[in-house]
DNA sequence: CATCAAGCTTGAAATAGTCAAGCTTGAAAT
DNA sequence: ATTTCAAGCTTGACTATTTCAAGCTTGATG
């Protein structure tokens, strides 16, 4: 690699891809956790982003998908007793998701499988930090 | 939770939902430049890895996806014209996928497009160069 | 040969995603 | 006050994506 001064084009190529692939592993990883609790992939994704009481458009937010999206999700929690829609306290537009006791009680035992042989295990703490770091860093500015 | 020094599963769901975020991220920005140009994301991420004749299985592992997923995304790019399946020189088992110049011709177009205020920008060089790196770990040790 | 694994395809089914339209409510301007 | 516009959420129709199990051909191995 003596002068290759590697296309802008090819970078964004290989970081496109390593990003994406980084993303499905995590995904199967969650998915193969997830599946036997009973869950799809993007509800236990829900289920990791319900770090407390939320709207709809907030977890849809985190989820980085769309609101209607975030609906179909959580009916399906909903139906599993997981998590319920209550009346937002200043809004009445939104909604204010909470987590049943029994979902808490699951989100805990997926967080404790999820880090088992995470895809991101293979980093030292200082470098998942680092990771964390270029990554906000990308996620803010676009 | 005073000195609250991150519990790895805060740090594991953070890091998880920020990669993910960002893979959105990218997956949205593939779809608005692709679908111009009639692809679907997919075919464009198919696209995007074809950089020089490989196997269907080769195609797949670059996209994350299954086999049977690469066969219908494949399917679809030949029925454009900008694929074609032939003969593996030695492996009569395996397919050898070759951009057709049509396919050529488009994937150069989209590569231009695809730089053209990618979520990874806000990146310097070095920084692109470091998150590359890291992913490469992360990726590699999984 | 015989066996087993790899490469690819198929078809069925489940999941996930987009998009446009609609309802209720909040906020802000007139 | 009233109007107007935007935000939050839902719905429905539609499309895309993915998984899984099963099957065929071929390669590699004993």
């Amino acid at each position: 690699m003596t002068m290759s001064p590697e296309t802008p084009a090819v970078a964004e190529r290989e970081l496109c891809g390593l990003v994406n692939g980084l993303a499905q592993r995590i995904a199967a990883h969650v998915r193969e956790r997830a599946v036997p609790l009973g869950l799809t992939s993007a509800q236990a994704t829900a289920l990791r982003e319900m770090t407390g009481p939320m709207t709809m458009r907030e977890l849809a937010d985190r989820m980085s998908c769309e609101p209607s999206n975030a609906t179909f999700i959580v009916d399906k929690l909903e139906k599993q007793g997981l998590i319920e829609r209550r009346a937002h306290p200043t809004d009445r537009r939104a909604k204010q998701l909470v987590l049943t006791s029994e979902g808490n009680t699951l989100r805990e035992r997926l967080l404790e499988l999820l880090i088992q042989d995470s895809p991101l295990a293979g980093l030292t703490t200082q470098q998942q930090r680092a990771l964390q770091d270029l990554l906000e860093k990308a996620v803010i500015r676009s």
